[in-house]
DNA sequence: TATATTTGTGAGTGAACATTCACTCACAAA
DNA sequence: TTTGTGAGTGAATGTTCACTCACAAATATA
């Protein structure tokens, strides 16, 4: 499925996302689907031949916003330490913006088998990966970040805070503000991993 | 609920866990559970009132492992450091001799309606908050941990990577060992938040 | 032994859900 | 004028699910 989305198509995903950020992951139903838009629910399969295809795409559209982002960031022409500061901020802005966001990417554990969900939520999270860990490596070369530590375990480690502060995030129903929380966050980080002088 | 389970209970309680460490959450009906202990689905609410008290009650299982685990590690007549390696070793052998545990705190976004279950995972994780701190706050003092950063920062960046740990493990069909890869993760932490000489 | 209480059963219910099917209709191409 | 098509409809299907209820067996108690 590569051929460019039709506006209907286009719709279904965008109310997609609404129903979710709305009622969780469970509120995704193509009954719901359907009503929200006012069409049958039987005319959602004219434009996807099933459900999954649908959070299949769903997962495609979130996938290019955030990878997009990743790349953005890392051709930035600043050091790393503000490199990653801009990793967090913007992928937690991401979700700011978009809470119906942060509920698919955490609900990973209900697409047990929907082997093709799971596995687009896997590569995603690699993608994260390889950007942060390429960042702190050139950060190791300008002396800025501490070498007693493997970039894949900083990176390791910055993933998790960062995806616990949007689950906690998500908890509670949105209701503290993300960007603030980041702030905090992102200044323990960079302490931790810093050069000490 | 404050009563002692009786055998019956025992045993839903265990199949439950047996059967969401087999097929994740999605695999806790009440149909499967009665066809796995070999009685009629009616009888389960013979022992429970509902879906959602089985939970609770599984819910309440697991807490009183965890905790009793964060206890004896607080306890301990160590250095900060060496309980801080405690807790996440100890953590994660929980969950490496019983996957289902991770699973059901994994999948806390799904109790999105069940305001008590939700709580309960909250619960849990506060309480893991509050030992972190408190130990780590010990370390300060006695010198081992650095202290331009709060405690509960600390605490935080720990947590979020233990549970990204276990959800890569649970994403990974518990493919990968569990304990060594704690062992990597302890040593990073470790060397990240101790006093530089 | 008689009587309660506990534990079990099988059949059944209604709701939710994804999906399929035969069919209609406006519109455009042949 | 005929034929094709994309987008829609409503009804129906099959399945899964949590939960209920009238009744029966088993067990404990008087």
């Amino acid at each position: 499925m590569n051929t460019p989305l039709s506006n209907r198509q286009l719709e279904i995903i965008h109310t997609a996302i609404k129903l979710i950020g709305e009622g969780g992951i469970q509120a995704l139903t193509i009954k719901n689907l359907s009503t929200e838009i006012g069409i049958a629910e039987s005319a959602i399969y004219r434009h996807f031949k099933s459900k999954t295809e649908v959070l299949d795409t769903l997962l495609d559209f979130l996938k290019s916003i955030i990878s997009s982002h990743y790349d953005n960031v890392y051709k930035l022409n600043i050091s790393a330490l503000g490199r990653i500061e801009q990793m967090i901020f913007g992928q937690l802005k991401i979700f700011a913006e978009n809470p119906p966001y942060a509920l698919v990417i955490l609900s990973d554990g209900l697409y047990k088998n929907e082997k093709q969900l799971h596995n687009k939520i896997f590569k995603l999270m690699e993608n994260a990966k390889t950007t942060y860990t390429k960042i702190i490596d050139e950060g190791k070369i300008s002396g800025e970040i501490r070498k007693d530590v493997t970039s894949e375990q900083i990176a390791f480690i910055i993933m998790g805070s960062v995806r616990l502060t949007i689950n906690q995030w998500s908890l509670s129903d949105f209701s503290f503000d993300l960007q603030e929380r980041s702030n905090i966050l992102v200044q323990a980080i960079k302490t931790l991993i810093q050069k000490s002088k």
